[in-house]
DNA sequence: TCGATATACTTGCGCTTACAAGTACTTTAG
DNA sequence: CTAAAGTACTTGTAAGCGCAAGTATATCGA
């Protein structure tokens, strides 16, 4: 027979689970951050585009440069913001197009380029701030105690790679 | 002047964060879920494409399926892989292509979609799902102690949001 | 000094995604 | 019985992403 069968499915799967995991310790907590983070994002999103007509990837991109004093260097802010290089270089060239974000040379290295926050850029992140934070504080930061935030963020500082996008 | 000064994008962002969320609180704990989501699901994901040649997403529907009993319907198995319905058409398509799942009327429903896993995508989850597990388990469960876990998961259940995908 | 290697960023490309519109079937209301 | 509204899935389209390769500059070692 080419499909499987109900119970050999679930319990072969359940059997491996097992295997690595021994009592599939944890495994809940790991499909609780999948989910949460999945529909958290999608409805911080959602409503950030539709209140503000900005992006959240944008939001985030302008928000890292102003927390930087408003410039940094594409590596650097394609670090803070958790994409690739190029994605980072594609996405500045939109916000350029923009005008909230304005490419300048690094001094002392020809290679490098410099992404500045613009005033047009701040003005708009100042306008979108609220909204986004807003969000952030109802999904998620009052629906916890501060026992719970320090435990996730300690924990989650735990389990945080050290690794490059790109 | 076009761009903005140092001191004044820092401040004015801080100032518009500080009057939403008192104190900052809890925006450490929002940025290291972040960060967690971020560094962990790009290292797990090519970690199992190089040692499995399956990519994550793909596991996912496998793994959803066989926990499912081996068979379910296209709506449910994009709620439950947290993708949209489009995604899990396509994706789905692709899976037929390789032998993986099967296609299916539903019973009782015209309009439905049955999704079955074949045998050969039982053996490519069974083949997959202790590299994966051990991914989880290394990068994740234990890096944390059980009431790390417990609140992890109770927190984050918390926080998760009832919507659709797509 | 200069060739080899490394770094910073961009571009070519193929793949995936999600939204919105479309098709097909089902349920509900009159 | 049938028209309208609802549900299940697929397809058209536009956009984003990351990898790998390309260009330009910097640094290192003999």
């Amino acid at each position: 027979m080419q499909v499987v069968s109900k119970s050999d499915a679930a319990a072969r799967f359940d059997r491996i689970v097992a295997r690595e995991l021994p009592g599939g310790r944890g495994l809940r907590a790991w499909d609780a951050l999948l989910r949460a983070h999945a529909t958290l994002l999608r409805q911080l999103e959602t409503d950030l585009e539709d209140k503000t007509g900005l992006a959240l990837a944008d939001f985030d991109v302008l928000a890292q440069l102003a927390i930087g004093g408003g410039s940094l260097r594409m590596t650097e802010l394609a670090d803070r913001a958790l994409i690739s290089r190029s994605g980072m270089t594609r996405r500045v060239t939109r916000l350029v197009r923009e005008r909230l974000v304005r490419r300048a040379h690094a001094d002392g290295d020809a290679r490098g380029v410099v992404v500045q926050l613009t005033k047009a850029g701040l003005d708009r992140l100042t306008g979108a701030a609220p909204v986004h934070m807003r969000g952030v504080s109802d999904l998620f930061l009052t629906k916890l105690d501060d026992k719970e935030l320090a435990v996730l963020e300690s924990a989650l500082a735990k389990v945080t790679l050290d690794c490059t996008f790109g």
